[in-house]
DNA sequence: GTCTATATTGTGATAGAC
DNA sequence: GTCTATCACAATATAGAC
């Protein structure tokens, strides 16, 4: 990631906010150029096609969190002993861009093979993870875990719009405030579902 | 829900089928038409407009197991014994259609206020919920038992591709099992999340 | 209720002038 | 690197014949 021209940078900017905000699908090429204030046809001279623009934006979304998770989990560190750096690397993501889950679910259905094919690129490993676990609380089936790990600290941010409404009655401040709570409150959790299992 | 004509039925039957998977935005009027077999305009003398058409869908989606929740929730009974009901109305659902809770995300992003409004309409009463349940346990917040409760439940079906490549090596049927195995599950780890909390 | 024909606007993408 | 002009086609929606 080096240089960029101004005009690069722009489009990337406007492409990002509508491609999270409206998906792929319902953005179009003139909402983009209209956004960054552009020639609609520049789109095309930096990018080539919409495919290659969304997909330059979709790469950007991924390589800002996942990198980091993959260092954390490839440690020789007990599953345990990195939950909590795990869930505030991810709670604090979503934070600073609450679109990007319902932005990834988006283009999973639409194209289930490429977020597993590039989360795998950016270093992760689930064959490695789930046999270290395995070690680790032979009891009980590590992916379950995971799971309920991953669903905890994401699921909140997926929902936003109905869990604002619903359950802080469209308090923002109290939302971002129970989102932070979270960041102490999973590892908790995950704590208690394996020692439980642990001893059963 | 009385009776409909041949040619309404396989316009909601095709409109459901494709906007679960390609979304409202990536599908046209013409692929519904195509799906169903009738010609394209009416779709327009049935429904009006595209945004009727996929209004109807949405409702549908929704009326096929909120009101069923609602019910749950609206007993007498306390929030920890209709847990299981819960999750297993809520599972059963999700693996009878794994493209609903996708759908549903992918609308709450563009019309943020609209799936608060229906399932309030359908009988949920939140705010009853909470006031409940804090008197239950009074200890801690039960909008984030809530929250932790209904993301066990839906993330895994959400995020349905990844979950089967990266945990089940593509692996449809093992998937499936893990599901229903939560179905036990998740009760469980809720029972221990409202205990610990009681005692401490 | 179902069709053809058509209006209108929007789409992604490229060629070629500057 | 940025623009205008243009292509070929797809979108939603309606009018009107049958």
């Amino acid at each position: 990631m080096v240089l960029q021209t101004e005009t690069e940078e722009k489009i990337i900017a406007s492409a990002e906010k509508l491609f999270y905000q409206k998906g792929k699908a319902g953005t179009s090429m003139q909402d983009i150029a209209d956004d960054a204030e552009i020639n609609r046809t520049l789109l095309n001279y930096y990018f080539r096609s919409k495919d290659q623009l969304f997909e330059a934006v979709f790469r950007k979304a991924l390589s800002g969190f996942v990198p980091d998770l993959a260092a954390l989990m490839n440690t020789d560190l007990s599953f345990e002993s990195y939950v909590p750096a795990l869930v505030e690397k991810i709670i604090d993501t979503m934070l600073e861009n609450p679109h990007i889950p319902i932005f990834i679910l988006q283009e999973l259905s639409s194209n289930p093979k490429r977020m597993p094919q590039i989360i795998k690129e950016m270093g992760i490993d689930p064959a490695r993870t789930i046999n270290k676990m395995g070690s680790d609380v032979p009891s009980m089936d590590p992916r379950q875990i995971i799971l309920n790990l991953i669903s905890l600290c994401i699921f909140p941010f997926a929902a936003k719009p109905v869990v604002l409404d619903i359950l802080y009655e469209g308090d923002n401040e109290a939302y971002i405030a129970a989102m932070k709570e979270r960041k102490t409150l999973l590892p908790n959790i995950i704590k208690q579902i394996l020692s439980q299992n642990q001893s059963g």
